[in-house]
DNA sequence: CGAATAGTTGACTAACGTCAATACTAGTGG
DNA sequence: CCACTAGTATTGACGTTAGTCAACTATTCG
């Protein structure tokens, strides 16, 4: 099963958008991200809906997605699936559990992807030897918790329309991020059912949700394009707030710069 | 469990949770635990029901809850409140936010609470001179992740008694890890209120649930003490696996022992 | 002891799930 | 180009879970 999927298409990386969003944080010097993007070497190609975990069964791997839409799940005993997060290009898959030294979630395509792979130790290495790259990783497992917190208040505290239009202005702000969302919208490749996953809803209440959406003129849906047709008041539906998807810099301090000193 | 390797320590005394759970994760030499100890030196006391992050403007601080029950919460603009965590002692209040330089969600007490400070430039200072600190910080952080993103399944694949059971669960085996649940009980401060705005429940379901809980003799509750009645029932109907709470040894790489070499 | 807070219970309502039938769509091979 | 198929979307009828409102009781605390 796993050999047949990484007839490893081989490509020289210069357009890794990990670097790119790392890159405009600020938070690194070019040194660190020339360090980084030499461990983004291996690359290969995932097709659609295809289990990622599963495939590659060495937890030591970090991967990165560097093209498509994939998400990070986990399965009940009675078969029902939790998605817990989205994953973008540029964002870690299993960062934490490389630190944790534990495969946690599973990891799945949703769109065909492009991924990055690098070992943990090289990437621990790199933390070890240089606190500014430690920093940067950090804050990105950090980025990761900041969204699912988000994702708990909206299955706690708001019903499925508002829920449902928050996620979308989440995907919305985070492809705005790393430029795949243009004015005219953006691609939105998901099934009813993963996002009934993601939301904590059954597939028929999205369908209904997403009506809704639709018949009050706040996005429209066409093959896998989503167009937000009024940001403002999507945003206000759905109680959304850009606040905690900001990757603030940090205060001077916690920039050593002049790290060697030790 | 270490207790041999780590005598002196123990012989010294260590009063603070955090240093002892490091302590007993056999993440850190005893110089480390040393060094950390050593930044943890202001402590003060909260009563029940405070609100920490209003106590203490400075988000350029770290708190580490030493004695006593305390959340993390989020409250929306139509005053709804979000509890996004419980933090028992040994935890990080705001070790993400200070890391990120942003005061995300807020803090209170539950119970009284005895709190350590210490400011995040001597934290980042530590983590930025030796690896192994910044790693097992970096843990701590992902630890929360994987309670919050067990929530996430919580709250959205399970039914509120299930859900209600899991929380229960994970409480009994998180205040077992720092030797605070007996095998008669232990502390259950929470009011049914600050278990709804957890599990996204009204407080009047919270009180059936729990009814119900009672009713199958799962657990009994008198004054602000539960007692687990059948455990592998218990989880068993609430689909608990204490696998997400174990803190798993890194592989040999990720603890660079030759640090100092660069 | 009294006042506030927390817990309990019932009746009713709203949100969401389940089941099932039907329509659409993209990809497939003839 | 068409039919076939599997996955996906849509819609309706109905059941279940959980929320709301409201009254009442039990605790806690000053």
């Amino acid at each position: 099963m796993a050999s047949s999927i990484f007839s490893s298409i081989e490509r020289s990386g210069v357009s890794n958008p990990l670097i790119r969003k790392l890159q405009a944080s600020r938070l690194l010097l070019p040194a660190d991200l020339a360090e980084l993007e030499g461990a983004l070497t291996t690359t290969f190609a995932v097709p659609a809906h295809q289990d990622l975990a599963r495939v590659n069964e060495l937890p030591r791997d970090v991967h990165i997605l560097t093209e498509g839409f994939a998400c990070r799940y986990k399965v009940l005993p009675d078969g029902r699936r939790a998605i817990l997060a989205f994953l973008l290009p540029g964002d870690f898959c299993d960062l934490h559990c490389a630190v944790l030294g534990r495969m946690d979630p599973a990891i799945a395509s949703i769109t065909a992807c492009i991924i990055a792979r690098t070992s943990f130790a090289r990437i621990n290495e790199l933390a070890s030897n240089n606190p500014r790259i430690a920093n940067a990783l950090w804050r990105a497992t950090l980025a990761d918790e900041a969204i699912a917190r988000e994702w708990l208040v909206s299955m706690g505290q708001r019903s499925a329309g508002p829920q449902l239009a928050h996620l979308i202005c989440e995907l919305h702000f985070r492809l705005q991020m790393i430029d795949l969302a243009g004015a005219d919208g953006f691609s939105f490749p998901f099934t009813q059912e993963e996002l009934g996953d993601a939301l904590g809803l059954s597939s028929v209440h999205v369908n209904r949700v997403l009506h809704q959406l639709r018949e009050e003129e706040l996005i429209s849906l066409q093959g896998r394009m989503l167009t937000i047709l009024d940001l403002p008041r999507l945003e206000r539906f759905a109680g959304f707030s850009r606040e905690y998807l900001r990757s603030p810099l940090p205060a001077p301090q916690s920039i050593p710069i002049t790290h060697g000193i030790k």
